[in-house]
RNA sequence: GGGGCUGUAGCUCAGCUGGUUAGAGUGCCGGUCUGUCACACCGGAGGUCGCGGGUUCGAGUCCCGUCAGCCCCGCCA
């Protein structure tokens, strides 16, 4: 094999990472940035890097000439270089295992500074034991930042998933299609970024939070199967997994059930884990309903990587003289819990902190006991006699947590407990990776004053039993819709679509829209709907947030090359800014100062 | 919109109960050094203690406000 062919240009023969023992003796001539220096007077060592790795550049007077041997001695970090040079074995002692290209070097012939660099504000490299800059000044000076082996690979992994999700797709007949960036402002939802238009003054295009509606048409124009590597927008405030612009795997198919769905994303899935080192997706992914979700975890996206599974302890406690346990009976609750087998040896300190957690959620608080070899202790044990334990399913050197309430409170109370006893007692996983499709996931939830709102979107097809309810009992409701949920974080939803026009107008009503509305702001929809739509259904995945996961990277930030802050603000580019009024005026807008201001 | 944490040299950090000239590592500049890979060694420069106000004889330190970054709640069909 010749200097890799890909990898030549007319200003190098190849990139430096792949150099190994068996190109001794190669000629080459290499570019990139000098990672760092070690100036040993009469010797130097030049570290380059470039996208594909690092190697060391040896500069010496037996083998360099002397102008470059100058130049050697007086760069400095990040300047950019072109080596010409031989690949030479490293003396044995001098081999450095960490490095892919540890066993060789490159002997320059010659070195030059293509482009001096500034010294960075930021390092690139990092001492082992350096905390890494501020976020502020590496959002600032993202070009050196991006440098970084880490973000670098990210990013490389980032480009490998989003090129083997279109394989994969194309493989099984999907089509991409690009729809309109400036679009339809939504009427619910999140806040859309508005856009004026100079045309049509006092007139404004948004941003799309997603292209549901977009793909649902494209269903109705026939393209069967459809994807698009899209970017969606919402103008909504920020958290560590969220930014207002973000990419989407968005996927829909005609003539479809769920079950094509699973067996189509699983295979993408699996086919995406296989670019990143570590992951792993085995299908078929385990199923588990939204109710069944909330009554065994507590919550519609449970960590499924380890047990503590909540049971209903109402009947074994029923008949307890305790306040707390009888006042959430006889309103109606339940008394739910976990053990946590051999928890009893977690003390007080560490069950207060679980307790915290769950009252993070509002939650009063929890009840707790634990069974030791002499009976047992912790607030609930005094209540308890023996037999309670047995029926608590609670052996000696156990732990129970429970609450006591309506469903509502102790779910979300038990979900954030059962996540930080797993913490807190050291229960190990049961599974590295833990992929689950929760389905079934109501139509409705209760909205502010009694009215109802989409717990997905408007579009979502009701379960057909439950169909004869959508009136006279919209939140009972099951919807053909489903989440792709990995080690409890939500990857993706989806469902089949409703694809009548009468059924949409129905469940548009019900959210409270009425006609005149309705044909507004969904007209276009129910207009392809009634063209002859196809029944037809899909899913869309947060790839941002699998680039996140696969690359074990603690933000979203470190998989985007150039992300908002928390604040919605763009550092290094420095957007958003002020406008001219003059620019403005075109647009037929005017500034107001907030009376408050 | 609300709550919390952080802000000191280019970078990462220390700075106690308010008290002399604000320190360390690294980077930067100059020098010595032929097998380093966190090279080593010698010398040097480098500070609006985020910003504004207040308390005090005296503020990096205490108080109020403000800005920025991060985390969380609300919000995100």
């Amino acid at each position: 094999m010749s200097d890799t062919t890909i990898e030549r240009t007319e200003g190098r023969s190849r990139m430096v990472g792949g150099l190994r023992a068996q190109d001794e003796g190669r000629e080459v001539v290499l570019a990139g940035w000098v990672h760092r220096r070690r100036d040993l007077g009469g010797l130097l060592f030049v570290d380059l890097r470039d996208r594909s790795g690092l190697v060391q550049v040896s500069l010496g007077p037996d083998w360099t000439d002397a102008a470059s041997l100058e130049v050697g001695h007086r760069v400095g970090a990040e300047d950019v270089v072109r080596v010409r040079g031989t690949v030479h074995l490293r003396p044995d002692e001098a081999r450095n295992p960490e490095l892919a290209t540890g066993d060789i070097e490159v002997r320059a012939a010659s070195l030059e500074v293509l482009n001096e660099a500034d010294t960075p504000a930021i390092p690139v490299y990092r001492q082992p034991d350096e905390e890494l800059p501020a976020e502020e000044l590496r959002l600032r000076h993202r070009v050196l930042d991006l440098r970084r082996p880490e973000l670098r690979d990210n990013l490389l992994l980032r480009h490998r998933l989003i090129l083997a999700a279109r394989n994969y797709l194309d493989a099984q007949g999907f089509v991409e299609v690009e729809t309109p960036i400036l679009t339809k402002p939504t009427p619910e939802g999140a806040r859309d970024f508005l856009v004026p238009s100079r045309v049509h003054r006092g007139e404004f295009f948004a941003l799309p939070q997603s292209p549901q509606i977009y793909k649902q048409i494209l269903m109705a124009a026939g393209f069967d199967r459809y994807f698009q590597i899209a970017r969606c927008f919402r103008d909504e405030d920020m958290r560590a997994d969220r930014q207002p612009e973000f990419t989407q795997i968005d996927v829909e198919a005609s003539f479809v059930g769920p079950e094509d769905i699973f067996r189509w994303m699983e295979g993408l899935m699996t086919a995406l884990a296989a670019e990143a080192p570590g992951v792993e997706a085995v299908a078929p992914f385990e199923r588990l309903t939204w109710a069944d979700a909330l009554e065994a975890y507590g919550t519609d996206r449970p960590d499924t990587r380890f047990g503590l599974r909540l049971e209903d302890v109402s009947a074994p406690l029923a008949d307890l003289d305790f306040g707390i346990v009888r006042g959430a009976l006889d309103a109606g609750g339940r008394v739910r819990a976990f053990v946590v087998p051999g928890g009893a040896t977690l003390s007080r300190k560490q069950i207060e902190a679980i307790e915290t957690a769950a009252k993070d959620t509002g939650a009063p608080g929890l009840l707790w006991c634990k069974r030791t070899d002499e009976g047992g202790s912790g607030p609930l044990s005094r209540f308890l006699a023996e037999g309670h334990y047995e029926a608590l399913g609670l052996a000696p050197g156990d732990l129970l947590l429970a609450a006591a309430g309506a469903d509502a409170v102790t779910s979300p109370a038990l979900d954030a407990a059962r996540r930080a006893a797993r913490e807190a007692a050291g229960v190990p996983f049961e599974r590295e990776h833990a992929w689950l499709w929760v389905t079934e996931f109501p139509v409705f939830e209760p909205g502010e004053d009694g009215a109802l709102t989409s717990n997905h979107h408007p579009f979502v097809m009701p379960h057909p039993d439950d169909l004869d309810r959508l009136e006279s009992d919209p939140l009972s409701v099951r919807g053909l819709a489903y989440d792709l949920v990995y080690n409890g974080a939500e990857l993706g939803s989806g469902s089949v679509r409703i694809h009548r026009p009468e059924l949409q107008r129905r469940v548009l009503r019900l959210l409270g829209l009425d006609d005149e509305a309705i044909d507004d702001k969904f007209g276009f929809l129910l207009g392809a709907l009634a063209s002859g739509a196809p029944p037809h259904g899909g899913v869309a995945f947060g790839m941002d947030r699998i680039v996140m996961l696969f690359a074990r990277a603690g933000s979203l930030r470190d998989v985007i090359a150039f992300p908002k802050t928390t604040a919605a603000r763009a550092l290094f580019e420095g957007a958003p800014i002020p406008v001219a009024d003059g620019d403005l005026r075109e647009l037929g807008l005017r500034k107001e100062i907030p009376a408050d201001g």
